[in-house]
DNA sequence: GGTAGACCTGGACGC
DNA sequence: GCGTCCAGGTCTACC
């Protein structure tokens, strides 16, 4: 057993960082919201999935973030501390500069909000978002626990396990349906190194250019692709899908028969946040979720 | 460029 | 218990 340490900074709130996006939903997490723990699995250099638990053991002063310990289920060598602790951090958005979000959304800076959890790698990320396409969120929660449960024995498959899989036994044993195809055809391309993932988590990377390879990702459209988009921290962008216009009409009395039209007013009413765009968005409807506890019945 | 239909699953609903 | 309908985002064929 290893026990790790990630030095966190003083606006760190793990509850929050956890709660404010479903990720922590879906396997392999597994959210404790009483014991404030974070359950998870992730893999070794050798492939090996290895339970973590995640805890924030807060800091003695102001001055002090505190630190995320975790335990991981087996001894770790160096480098797979060194990956366990950039993976968990990665998840956590530890690293992430709130500052500028929290100056125009300063409600936001009250309730401890802006660090959205995410998964430990993009791969994970891109097919979280694709089983969360087109279909209920109690049908996501179900696909991706089966997927760690039959494919990644235990924890997220890596590219190589999904590729190794017929689209036609993925959709039988996962039931994740006519998405099978595009998980399958996403990991293919990763495995053979056709699609290099690394090169979209690059900040320097052009949002537009970004934005273009995203699409030509056979099963990534306009919402998807900006689902990913904030995934990579790049939240100048709102992803647009249905919950966003009941969202608007709630809010702001917001619609127009026009979807091209509506989507036009959409982008024009967020990007006056830019570059938060996303995360303003994303806090309205994350206040109106805790208001009502909907996020959190369909769990 | 715009639009309609297919894709697949689970839940709601009516019988 | 069974059948039907619907919601959800993307792709493809067609106009």
């Amino acid at each position: 057993m290893s026990t790790l340490k990630i030095p966190t900074p003083t606006d760190f709130h793990f509850p929050s960082a956890v709660s404010s996006y479903g990720y922590y939903m879906l396997a392999p997490n597994q959210w404790d919201p009483q014991g404030l723990t974070l359950d998870t699995v992730l893999r070794d250099g050798d492939g090996n999935s290895i339970g973590v638990r995640i805890e924030h053991i807060a800091g003695r002063s102001s001055q002090n973030g505190g630190d995320l310990r975790l335990t991981c289920s087996h001894s770790l060598s160096r480098t797979t501390q060194r990956m366990f602790k950039s993976q968990v951090a990665r998840m956590l958005r530890v690293d992430e500069d709130l500052t500028g979000f929290h100056r125009i959304c300063p409600a936001a800076r009250r309730a401890k909000f802006g660090r959205l959890i995410r998964s430990a790698t993009l791969f994970e990320d891109i097919v979280k978002t694709i089983t969360g396409c087109n279909v209920a969120w109690s049908s996501t929660i179900t696909m991706n626990r089966l997927m760690c449960e039959h494919v990644g024995a235990g924890g997220f498959p890596t590219p190589a396990q999904l590729a190794a899989w017929e689209p036609a036994d993925l959709k039988a044993t996962v039931k994740v349906g006519y998405r099978a195809e595009r998980i399958v055809r996403l990991a293919r391309a990763v495995d053979a190194g056709e699609l290099d993932l690394a090169a979209m988590e690059d900040p320097t990377l052009d949002g537009d250019e970004l934005h273009r390879r995203l699409l030509a990702i056979y099963g990534i459209g306009e919402y998807a692709a900006g689902n990913i988009r904030h995934c990579l921290g790049r939240y100048d962008r709102v992803a647009i899908d249905s919950e966003t216009y009941r969202h608007v009409r709630e809010k702001f009395g917001l619609t127009d028969d026009n979807i091209t039209r509506l989507n036009q007013r959409i982008i024009e009413r967020y990007s006056a946040f830019a570059p938060y765009s996303f995360l303003v968005y994303w806090f309205e409807l994350w206040t109106g979720y805790q208001a009502t506890g909907e996020y959190h019945d369909n769990a």
